[in-house]
DNA sequence: ACTGTTGCGATACACCGTATCGGCAAAATA
DNA sequence: TATTTTGCCGATACGGTGTATCGCAACAGT
């Protein structure tokens, strides 16, 4: 019996860990969105059993918990800006820059308390620009609100970006792209400002109307901070 | 044959029709949380195959979408304070309420575009009362900031509540609340400024973080509206 | 070499959304 | 009125899901 017969020992797969199974679930919902990623489809494609996945992870939500958080890796700004304002709008900017890449971000954004790794230094990062501004109290404030806003602007934003794709990628024009509902109730007469906005509107594309919004929001932030009674 | 040995003709259930429909899963969401609500139970519940809810609804996301449209008529107030701050302020307020009665909502919040006729008349209601007030895209960037802004509070807060529910009711306390994978994190040092938050912040109830924010938010529409250039 | 232990994969269960189809009752026609 | 047509509604079925359970096989220890 030579080398040549004797059968090659299965190529072993990469050993298994949580991190192979977050990336793998993680390229799932980047081609599929969220709905694609199922315990079965990711350990497949880790040439593995789907139990297998459970000795790393204890719940399909726990997997989506990782899912954000490798994300966070992303959003986390490799060095930081040194004004306050600046460092807020950049993890706002960030956090809709990686929502954009990973849409499926969106559907989990706000939906539980991020409390990984890498978003507790993303929180770090930016309480430590603002620490000493004002009270604690005060930047707290600051930081949530600015938070709320953003993750409330890009849900609503890719909200419209998929919509706009399934009516069929007419973009600009609201009675076209959602069809003729719009327009029948809109013909109705019992929305005469809703009408007007559809009608004499001009189109503003998402980046600007989210960074005027985060605009508006740092003045009154910094409003605040200058006077923290106020 | 009397009357007496004639049998009754089968009582009929109520006639089906959407309304019936969303009201069921609304009531078993309000009780069981979104994931609670399957078309089979639903159908259950209105004593109905689940393939009639077919003939009603085309897939399961339109049911949501209905349930989201049946809320929004509990979010649309009955008569309108004249202030448009007042109105942008009420407008939160009873979506904030609305989702504290019905907490499913948080998790639909922002997820699609909402264009059934309650909300629309929401809309349309905010609209109304900013009319004139500055020119339409600054009045547009005006209901889109605040929107995005309880948008996100909101689903943050009952993030929170969720998760203090689960960790068992504790609530002033991070640490005991999360466990001790918080307090072990902190410990390591790499996060200081949260460390201090944690450890010095006061507790401030949901209401009242989410009361000041909104109303730093319609601070800065304020000055916007004032100075539409600005 | 034999035995004990432990981790892993196959199998199983309950449930899901929804496509399909067959029969029955009511409505339309002769 | 008798007959045909139509349209609705329920049963059945399919391919998928998350996860509990359990038996086996490979390894470790004596």
């Amino acid at each position: 019996m030579t080398v040549w017969d004797r059968p090659e020992p299965p190529t072993r797969p990469a050993p298994l860990d949580r991190e192979r199974i977050v990336a793998a679930a993680i390229a799932l919902a980047d081609e599929g969105g969220l709905e694609a990623v199922s315990l079965r489809k990711v350990a497949a494609r880790l040439d593995v059993g789907p139990m297998r996945l459970y000795q790393y992870i204890s719940t399909k939500e726990e997997l989506f918990d990782l899912m954000v958080d490798e994300v966070h890796a992303e959003i986390l700004p490799e060095e930081q800006p040194g004004d306050w304002r600046e460092v807020l709008r950049t993890h706002a900017d960030r956090t809709r820059q990686a929502t954009l890449r990973h849409e499926w971000l969106a559907d989990l954004l706000g939906g539980r308390p991020t409390l990984g790794p890498n978003a507790l230094a993303v929180t770090e990062a930016t309480l430590a620009a603002l620490d000493g501004l004002a009270d604690l109290d005060t930047v707290m404030r600051a930081v949530e609100t600015v938070s709320a806003y953003f993750t409330g602007a890009i849900r609503r934003e890719i909200a419209n970006l998929r919509a706009e794709r399934a009516t069929g990628l007419s973009k600009r024009d609201w009675q076209r792209a959602y069809g003729p509902y719009v327009s029948r109730v809109l013909a109705t007469g019992r929305f005469p400002a809703l009408a007007k906005v559809v009608h004499d509107g001009t189109e503003v594309d998402a980046e600007t109307s989210f960074a005027t919004g985060l605009d508006w929001v740092l003045d009154a932030v910094a409003a605040k901070l200058a006077r923290p009674s106020a």
